[in-house]
Order: structure tokens, then C-alpha cells, then sequence
DNA sequence: TTGAAAAATCAGCAATTTCTCAGAATCCCT
DNA sequence: AGGGATTCTGAGAAATTGCTGATTTTTCAA
């Protein structure tokens, strides 16, 4: 999976160079012109690390900096700043930048240090998957339906999470068993519609609708 | 906690500046002249952040940071260079180090750094856990359930504590077995079944509700 | 060297889970 | 509507898992 790399620039010209030199590096590029649009971005496109022009109509690059940390943005900020004063720099990093470099700057140090935090920040699993009101959480184990908590055994459980893992896409049987059971191969044996059936009664114990759905003649889909 | 700080500088007087400056705002700061004592002190004292100059006899600053590195040192490292020169800060960015500053730099940027390199690397080692009526103490290494005092060996600390860092979330035989006993594998051995059963029987000796958990097929818990 | 505490192993068991099976229901085609 | 293929269902057999008490091995201090 690509990174993906959110820049936040107003000039044209300057955002159009380094956009295309990032998607020559192989990263996935998203550009904003302006700080609310931004933060709208960031929300969306869920970005793995951000470049923020320091000087921006509107919102300014320290305050979009500081607005995305406290709605809990974690991933690195970039500042990029015309202006080489410390104060400024100061400013910048308690903002909760992390890093900033100082126009003009040479794109091969913009890109070493955009190396260097997208190494620094990879494990980032997701522990929390959803559909529609259906929640999975791998560190917990929990899986809830609405605020309906339900108790799953471990096979159910790991049949749940592939299922949450593709949603709307058809899963052959064959697929579910080589990912959940790891068989290659099984002679007959019906034992993902078992399961596909424990867990619909589970799903469904209190008369919601189906999310499981049956593909007669090739398996299974989550939608509904 | 204070944060540790190494700063590895051969330059005395800079290296005394810099250590009274850290002092100053509560960092706990030990210094070594070159790059060698610089390594075994890393190893020794496991600081929480590194401040490496880039030009010293014998082992150079990037040497330094790549064997840092190379050895799994996870900590962040502020380079500390004379030379503004581009291809030496990428070099030394992709040698592992998170950032660097340019001599002379101001000591207020450098202070700003280090604050938001340890910031980001938050996950501090707090010396006192706590789990509703739980608390654990690492530096004394006493546990306690509400006011009653409990005994534990080695080993059921170590378990306890490593439960308790992780409250809530589901932990595996197998990362319980190498985060705990240091194993990487073994065949069947229940040792975590029991050692668990050991801590319930000590953590409900007096009728108190059951705080760890088994959940079947992976591991245990703990939550109530 | 000895003895007690701690760490680890082992085997029996009960409970839960995983899986199989066979008949019933449903679907799809002619 | 009829018939074969496919899926669903309920029950129960088989396997696994975790708990337990007892026992053995290791460690460490006296």
C-alpha cells in the first residue's frame, strides 16, 4: 500500500512540482489550496503524513497544524516556511509540528525527511473495523452490533474479521477456507455455511437484518 | 519521570553548555565525548532521545546513528552539524537520525525540538499502574487489591505488569510467552495457565471479582 | 551442601469448540 | 410442476482447550 501524503500549499506552481515529484517517489498525493479545505482533506483522505505551507491565506499553517493535533491527528506534520526565524520555528513545533523545512528548500531534503518519518510511524494496523452498525475490534475482541455487545468463539470471530475485512465483495468458499480455516484443500465438508449460520443467529439474534448474505453457487457477501 | 537525554559532543565547552541548558529544564542529561563511549552509553542507560554531533574524532556522528540504529535503538536522534549542506543532511536523515540542527543553533530551537521529539515518542514508563482496584508499583514492586497488600515472585509480577499495560486488550499465549518469558516458541507448555491461575488464586484470595479474563482459543484479558 | 521458595512439567478432567452428518428447505432450470 | 443442485438446520460426535492438583526441576541464599 502506498503511503498516502496529503499536501496543504497554496502556490500552484510550487504544490503542482513537489506533487509530482512525491508521485514519482511512489507516494500517494493529495493537494489542498487552503487550510479549510485542508482539514477536510485530512479528515477524509486519512493521510499517513502531511506537508503544510507555513504562509497561507486564511487559516495559517500553525493554526491548521494546531487544529488538526486536537482533533487527535497523529500522524507527521511538515511545516514548510519562507521564513528561516527561530521564533517562528519555535512556534511551528510547539504547534505540534514535528518537523519543518525552510523554503527554498532542495527536494531531495523535503523528500529524505518525509522518508524518514514515514519510517519512523509504520505499524499502523487498524485495530477497528465497521459496517454499518456492525463494529469489530481486534485488540478487544469485541464485536457489536449497535450497542448490542456479542460473544463470539474464535472461528467466528476470524470468519467475522475476513468478512469485515472485503465488504461488498463476493468471497468464494474457497478463499474463506484457505484465509480462516488455512486448508488448501477439504473434500466436501459444510462447515463454513455452519459457521456462515452461527453467526448469522448471533448477528441476528434480537430480529436485525441480514448482513451475510448468500451467493448461491460461489459464497458469501457482506452487505445488505 | 524526567526524560533521559544523551548528548554524545566532543567539544567540551559546547557539550557543558548544552548539559546546563537541558538541566535547566528538567531533562536528566548524560554526556559523552565521543562516539564510542557514546554507544555504550545509549546501551547503558537507555535514554529517552540522543543528541549526536556529526563531526567527532574517531566515530563520526552518522556512524554513530547507524549503529544506533542497526542495534534497534527506537529512541529519536537530533543531529548536530556544522556543514548546511544538503546531501550531508540527507545522508544523515536516512541514516536514521529524526532531525538535526545547524551549528550555532540557538538553544531555545534546540530545546523546541527535543520537546517535540518527545512529545511524539510519548509512551512513557510510568512507574505506577493502576486497574480499577488494582494498582501495581514497578520501583517498590508492591501490589495491591484496594488496601490488601499482595505478595508476588518475579515471574507473577512480571505478568501482572505486562497485563496491566495492556488493560482491556485481548493478549495471545504467544505474545504473553515472548513478552513476559523472552521465548520465542515452544511447544505445548500450559506455564502461562498456570502462572494466570496462580495470580487469580493471590488476586481473589478474599472473594474479590475475577480482573483477568480468559478468552477461548487466544489468550486472557484483563477486564472485569 | 542443604533446604526452601520459585519455576516449570505433567496428566486427568470437564467444558467448550469445532466439525460431521443426514434430512429438510430452498433455489434454479427445464 | 418436477427434479437436481445447493444451502440450511438440528443434533450429536470428536477434538481442543483450559483448569487443576500433584510432582519434578531449578535457583539461590544460608
Amino acid at each position: 500500500m502506498k503511503p498516502k501524503i496529503l499536501l496543504i500549499e497554496d502556490e500552484e506552481k510550487l504544490a503542482k512540482f513537489v506533487q509530482m515529484e512525491l508521485s514519482y517517489e511512489d507516494y500517494d498525493v493529495t493537494v489542498a489550496n487552503d487550510g479549510l479545505s485542508g482539514l477536510m482533506a485530512a479528515r477524509d483522505a486519512e493521510p499517513d503524513l502531511i506537508l503544510l505551507d507555513w504562509m497561507m491565506p486564511g487559516l495559517s499553517g500553525v493554526e491548521v497544524c494546531r487544529r488538526l493535533r486536537s482533533t487527535g491527528f497523529k500522524e507527521p506534520i511538515i511545516l514548510m516556511t519562507a521564513k528561516d526565524d527561530v521564533a517562528d520555528r519555535v512556534a511551528g513545533l510547539d504547534a505540534g509540528a514535528d518537523d519543518y523545512v525552510v523554503k527554498p528548500f532542495s527536494i531531495e531534503e523535503l523528500l529524505a525527511r518525509v522518508r524518514a518519518h514515514l519510517r519512523r510511524n509504520q505499524p499502523q494496523e487498524v485495530d477497528t473495523l465497521q459496517f454499518q452498525n456492525l463494529t469489530l475490534n481486534r485488540k478487544t475482541r469485541e464485536v457489536k452490533r449497535g450497542d448490542r455487545s456479542i460473544e463470539l468463539t474464535a472461528k467466528e470471530f476470524d470468519l467475522l474479521d475476513y468478512l469485515m475485512n472485503h465488504p461488498r465483495q463476493v468471497l468464494t468458499r474457497d478463499r474463506i477456507l484457505e484465509e480462516v480455516w488455512g486448508y488448501d484443500f477439504m473434500g466436501d465438508s459444510n462447515i463454513i455455511e455452519v459457521y456462515i449460520r452461527y453467526l448469522r443467529l448471533k448477528l441476528e439474534a434480537e430480529g436485525e437484518k441480514r448482513l451475510i448474505q448468500t451467493v448461491r453457487g460461489v459464497g458469501y457477501v457482506l452487505k445488505d
